[in-house]
DNA sequence: TCTGGGGTCCTAGGACCC
DNA sequence: TCTGGGGTCCTAGGACCC
């Protein structure tokens, strides 16, 4: 019997479905569609699908319309964040029961740093709290780090207890494709496929010096060291410090013209200043983001004269920040204004002093 | 009726300075 | 008679994740 390490990755199953299903009980069994409006002819995309709604293919974000088209008898309900925050924080407050360091990685899933002799028990033990206190099922990866950890979790689910650790790294993962990573999405894999690497077994052995430089400096040794399974990053149980808030909308309808897209900047400010205020802390930098139609994205962004929370000043920073797109930019090549479909506004927070 | 919203971190090029 | 070589900061974009 020996104590040792391990770190839990807890991830909850289908968690924004199985809290619409909770609140609606007549929904359970049938495929359950959450996302935008909750209107699937309405611009939008799944953010997600039950178990049910994913035997007809529906995906988290797809748009709303292919989900219905896939599965024309899903239910289809408009996101209500509230909830799944409350659901979330009943979540968290189970596992923080635990002697455990716990960190928090958005509404569905944490990990847990924690010595014992025996994971998989504790696994079970944190699997049955969470259901007893919320109702809601999750699966546990158990790994020596947290690569691991969150990894072994995809192999739990739903519903199960996962390990993954050094010993079985190479027999689980090694003839996987790189994309199994986390860390590697499809445009990494792809100039990793460039190069004749595919699995992660191949990642693992391919020349460094190769990697950093078709992949960078830093994250071409950190994708070859991911692909060993080697992670030293500790579990931080400290609350989590934004570095930045954002606010952006998609319309429903693109804007045709430069004072419509001045006025929704204006509006998407003054949530953001809000959120900036709430926060506390002083914002040094304000962004735009302008996705044009059919789905081109520009940003720009200003440094403000001093950190601030004025919402005047948030809003002439935003404001600054749009007058940096050129005519040419903003400009259709018929001379009108370019159709846009989507804003954004993002506040950067003043570095924080170390402590 | 194409492709959400809210984040983080890294890279690359130009400006600027010595 | 061609214009070095760092270093750092700023900015925009890219990639990824939940």
């Amino acid at each position: 019997m020996v104590i040792r390490r391990w770190v839990l990755h807890v991830d909850l199953d289908q968690f924004i479905a199985a809290v619409e299903v909770l609140r609606r009980p007549e929904l359970a069994g049938r495929p359950v569609v959450v996302g935008g409006s909750g209107d699937p002819t309405q611009r939008g995309v799944v953010a997600t699908a039950s178990y049910e709604a994913r035997e007809f293919g529906v995906r988290s974000g797809m748009p709303l319309w292919t989900a219905a088209k896939r599965c024309p008898d899903a239910v289809f309900l408009a996101a209500d964040h509230p909830v799944y925050e409350e659901a979330s924080a009943r979540v968290m407050d189970t596992l923080r029961e635990f002697p455990a360091v716990v960190e928090v990685m958005g509404w569905d899933e944490a990990f847990l740093e924690v010595h014992t002799d025996d994971p998989e028990s504790l696994a079970h033990d944190i699997r049955h709290a969470v259901r007893e206190r919320t109702r809601l099922n999750c699966s546990v990866g158990i790994g020596d780090n947290k690569l691991r950890a969150k990894l072994a979790t995809g192999f739990g689910k739903p519903a199960g207890v996962f390990r993954l650790t050094e010993d079985n790294w190479w027999t689980v993962m090694g003839d996987l494709r790189t994309d199994a990573l986390w860390g590697i999405g499809t445009k990494t894999a792809r100039k990793l496929a460039d190069l004749g690497i595919d699995s992660v077994r191949g990642l693992a052995a391919a020349d460094p010096h190769l990697l950093a430089d078709r992949l960078g400096p830093t994250m071409g040794p950190w994708y070859r060291r991911l692909a060993r399974g080697a992670d030293t990053s500790p579990v931080v149980g400290t609350p989590y410090v934004p570095r930045s808030r954002s606010r952006e909308t998609t319309f429903q309808e693109n804007l045709t013209d430069w004072t419509a897209v001045r006025a929704q900047v204006v509006l998407l400010a003054a949530r953001v200043a809000e959120d900036v205020r709430a926060e506390g802390r002083p914002a040094a930098r304000v962004g735009i983001k302008v996705r044009f139609a059919p789905f081109v994205t520009l940003t720009r962004s200003v440094r403000l004269p001093a950190p601030t929370s004025d919402p005047a000043a948030i809003e002439a920073g935003a404001l600054a920040a749009l007058e940096k797109f050129s005519a040419q930019e903003r400009t259709d090549r018929h001379g009108g204004d370019r159709a846009v479909r989507l804003l954004g506004v993002r506040a950067e927070f003043a570095e924080q002093a170390e402590t």
